[in-house]
RNA sequence: GCCCGAGUGGCGGAACUUGGUAGACGCACGGGACUUAAAAUCCCGAGAGGGCAACCUCGUGCCGGUUCAAAUCCGGCCUCGGGCACCA
């Protein structure tokens, strides 16, 4: 055998190469058979729910799903470690018009793609190793699954909590279908580039809004969430406090209703603004005025689709009509304006110029009057020279009897004032609007609707759910829903009077199947219930909750709602559903351009050079990995080459987890680098590890010299990997203190006198040490864990090892370096033993030649010294 | 416009929670060892400028402040990224 010698420092016969693929396959083979990761509640350990939001199951993972699956794993596998009950599940939020898009383009059936789908990706997830409880998963397309979103669905219907209203839906005329909000593009359809009109159709919709200031309350009450999520929560809830006041019409019955923030400056009101399509112009309009109003309403309309997003110069058209300020019986002139929104508040807006910004502007376009009722503290306001309005705070002017109170004063005196005279009430308003959830599509959960000509809309009685989607259906993306024209799925028999009736063909919204699924993962086999009351009491909430930002408001906001209507139906007992909440970051890559070619992907650069026409190409920044700019890597490939730990490592490593990645190969084989490092620190001491047990603090007699560094090492790097890891998911540093240990291990190796390992001391150092590696890498990589755990000789399996535990006495250094500054500069740096008293250090402050040099001849002023860490002499 | 977040070597990032050696760890780079050679591996070097060297000076977007001491705290500004955007 001797003529096989491997090359390199310490090979021999025996050496094993680091080979990632059998390795990974065969553990992932071990974990599965011995049901490794399966939630059963112990009583005794806490319980821990680790949970990252289900992906669509579009066909492949991408980069994004492995890095949020990569820090849940570590978060699950770090948990289990420290010996708590984990609940780590995954399922597939599998309805989704992707789905309909590959039937009608490939001519497959959603279902039998989706199917195809979820079993692809849940073996690539199997190759990634993540430590999911695979007998909970759920898909959402699944009748045992939408089920109850049809029993939910019905339960807040009788509650009264979805209901049905009409409302302005996308449609394009072309494709003679609704269309979501995102499938809008720049005012176009995303398929066909038809220009959207707005339709107003009979929708569904869930009363969200009878939770908005419940979910406005917690917003303040969720400290384990990041505080942009909860602010763009708060900013999409949108509560306003403030007045709803009726101003009479001049010669009409009728009363305009207008909400505002600023009841104090109600004095101030010059004219009257309204949404042009609000419904009351039509009545009180003067006739002469009466079409130009329409016109303006239309053109409005029109303008509105092209622009999209951006803002409008302010318009307006004078309706003829005149209302009266109710305080102050001033009359006014009521215009449409093109600014004012009719979805929200009442679709009517006081005009108060001298006071808000919107007004002015109007009120300078149309020479309209400027009326200041608040003076800024200590100054008068001018309205002649006025070149903004003034929003800020100061006191009442021209206001009668308010006249000379803060306005912040006035604004609950006049309030109260109003509610009084019967002129309005305080109300409050807010942005957030019912959630409307009706969707023309097929490829999702079927709402549980049967309508009757002479009994309504009638609820399907809970006992005939699930409704089921059928199968056989034409998929064509023309005409109607794919629903509406399955004539044995619509012709039903009305379950209250038995007479011919008609099923519900729109389906829900996919964010309502994702809007609970957390609770059915704590049951995900219930049968009666969507999920058992007591297992929901005790898995929930998500203890840590994983995902993009991009869901920051829907999902979450939808997902927190479901859990208070649900606790509210009384299925369970929580307040909220996330405890902690991680955004992670995007991943992404350099972008690469031919200059003929366009974007290229990775394997099309070949060295800088386009493999077509092998011209230069351009780099680009870095930018999300998106298929359309090409910069997209595969993770098979990545896996393929280099194994599932490496991939895991670098998506740990590259940056801490909310901040954006960006990719590079070179940071791959850096981290398959390190990983083969630490496989040849243990095979090649594999002799000399089997020869020795690790060395017990806590029994073993203390050590000292390089023997106690090297031990002193391995406790500290446990200390910060625990804190880093499971205090504050600082990843990143938590591998790089494992690679600082192993470099020093590595050092600690060479040496093989009475200083390294050649006393046995040193060996069961070395031992202690290199457990203490394998242990602490095993969240990041899995597989090469088991496997080096193996060979130093362990029965069990790393996943049934706690996590190594440091000793505070072995943190404790017998020196400590002194850090010696003279007027805030670094001039010196002392070895002295640890708690070296203050004089002491001075003495040897003094008596260091380095130091001496910067004092001499001078006065030392001030002596500031921090123990064990730093001196500061300030000397002139 | 408003609200967040971030600016540190050639690059990703660390130190910011708790003011105390700025640049850990990794990548790229340079040098050495091993090899017939290469790869791999192991070791060493490296913020910038100056000096033969010991060392010195400067340095965390900019300006100022607090402090013995500021990447870190405070005030003002600049740039980039994200979110909201006529919300009455």
């Amino acid at each position: 055998m001797d003529e096989y010698i491997i090359s390199g420092p310490m090979r021999n016969s025996m050496t094993r190469r680091y080979e990632p693929k059998a390795i990974e396959q065969a553990w992932q083979v071990v974990w599965e058979k011995d049901k490794a990761f399966k939630a059963v509640k112990a009583s005794g350990a806490g319980k821990r729910y680790v949970l990252e939001m289900f992906p669509y199951p579009s066909g492949r993972i991408h980069m994004g799903h492995v890095r949020n699956y990569s820090i849940g794993d570590v978060i699950a596998r770090f948990l289990m470690m420290k010996g708590k009950n984990v609940l780590h599940p995954m399922g597939w939020d599998s309805f989704g018009l992707p789905a309909e898009n590959a039937a009608i383009q490939h001519g497959t059936h959603p279902a039998a793609w989706t199917h195809e789908n979820i079993a692809n990706m849940r073996k690539q997830l199997r190759r990634m190793g993540f430590s999911y409880d695979w007998d909970r998963e759920v898909a959402t397309c699944m009748p045992d699954y939408y089920r109850w979103n049809q029993w939910i669905f019905l339960k807040l219907h009788e509650k009264g909590l979805a209901y049905k209203k009409r409302s302005s839906v996308n449609w394009c005329p072309d494709c003679a279908t609704v269309l979501a909000n995102e499938q809008v593009e720049d005012g176009l359809c995303w398929r066909c580039s038809s220009t959207v009109e707005m339709k107003v159709l009979e929708q569904w919709f869930l009363k969200i809004t009878a939770y908005a200031d419940e979910l406005l309350d917690f917003t303040y009450k969720l400290p384990g969430w990041p505080e942009r999520v909860l602010v763009m929560q708060r900013n999409w809830i949108g509560k306003s406090e403030g007045a709803e006041v009726f101003f009479p019409v001049d010669g009409s019955e009728e009363k305009i209703r207008i909400f505002t923030t600023r009841p104090d400056t109600i004095c101030g009101v010059t004219f009257m603004s309204m949404a042009p399509e609000h419904p009351l112009l039509e009545k009180i309009s003067s006739k002469d005025r009466i079409d130009e109003v329409r016109r303006f309403a239309e053109k409005v309309k029109a303008e509105k689709k092209l622009r999209g997003a951006e803002p409008a110069e302010k318009e307006g058209v004078f309706t003829g009509a005149y209302c009266v300020n109710p305080l102050t019986g001033a009359k006014a002139p009521v215009f449409a304006a093109n600014f004012v929104l009719m979805e929200y508040g009442t679709g009517a807006v006081m005009a108060v110029p001298a006071h808000d910004q919107r007004d002015f502007e109007f009120a300078k376009a149309y020479g309209l009057p400027v009326n200041a009722v608040i003076n800024p503290h200590g100054e008068i306001l001018d309205v002649k020279t006025m070149t903004a309005a003034f929003a800020g705070e100061g006191v009442m002017t021209n206001s009668g009897q308010f006249d000379n109170m803060k306005n912040t004063e006035a604004m609950s005196a006049i309030t109260t004032h109003i509610a009084q005279k019967g002129f309005g009430a305080k109300t409050v308003n807010y942005k957030l609007r019912d959630w409307g959830i009706s969707r023309q599509r097929y490829w999702g959960c079927p709402i549980p609707i049967i309508y009757c000509d002479s009994c309504a809309a009638v609820p399907v009685p809970l006992d005939e759910l699930p409704v089921i989607l059928p199968e056989d259906v034409k998929l064509t993306g023309k005409g109607l829903s794919p629903l509406a024209e399955a004539g044995a799925f619509i012709n039903v028999k009305c379950p209250k009077c038995g007479k011919p009736a008609r099923r519900e063909t729109d389906t829900m919204d996919t964010f309502v199947d994702s809007s609970w699924y957390f609770l059915r993962y704590t049951s995900p086999k219930a049968e009666s219930v969507p999920f058992e009351k007591t297992d929901a009491d005790s898995w929930m909430p998500v203890d840590q909750y994983i995902g993009g930002i991009e869901h920051a408001v829907m999902h979450l906001l939808y997902a927190r709602f479901f859990t208070k209507a649900l606790r509210d139906l009384g299925l369970h007992p929580h307040d909220e559903p996330f405890t902690n909440l991680l955004t992670q970051g995007m991943v992404c890559k350099e972008i690469v351009k031919c200059p003929e070619h366009g974007y290229l992907l990775p394997e099309e650069n070949a060295g800088g050079k386009c493999v077509y026409c092998l011209k230069p190409v351009e780099t680009g920044a870095v930018e999300k990995m998106s298929k359309s700019k090409k910069n997209i890597i595969d993770p098979d490939l990545i896996i393929e080459k280099y194994g599932a730990d490496t991939t895991r490592l670098f998506s740990l490593f590259a940056a801490p987890p909310e901040r954006d990645l960006d990719w590079n190969e070179e940071g791959v084989e850096g981290s398959y680098r390190f990983l083969s490092r630490v496989w040849r620190l243990v095979d090649d001491n594999i002799e000399l590890l089997s020869g020795a047990r690790a060395y017990d603090p806590a029994r073993d007699e203390p050590l000292d010299g390089a023997l106690k560094e090297m031990h002193r090492a391995t406790h500290k790097t446990i200390k910060k990997v625990t804190e880093d890891v499971g205090e504050n998911f600082h990843f990143n540093t938590a591998i790089s203190a494992i690679m600082e240990l192993v470099n020093a291990l590595y050092q600690f190796s060479q040496k093989d006198d009475a200083q390294g390992l050649s006393p046995l001391r040193g060996r069961q150092v070395f031992k202690e040490a290199v457990n203490a590696v394998v242990l602490m890498l095993a969240p990041f990589a899995p597989h090469i864990s088991e496997e080096l755990w193996k060979m130093l000789g362990s029965r069990e399996p790393v996943y049934r090892t706690k996590w190594p535990e440091f000793n505070e006495a072995s943190l404790v250094k017998a020196e400590t370096l002194i850090v010696v500054q003279i007027n805030g500069k670094v001039r010196s740096r002392l070895t002295l033993a640890v708690d070296t008293p203050e004089d002491a250090v001075r003495r040897a402050v003094l008596n260091d030649e380095k130091s001496a040099e910067w004092i001499k001849g001078k006065n030392i002023l001030k002596f500031v010294y921090v123990p064990n860490k730093i001196v500061n002499m300030v000397v002139s």
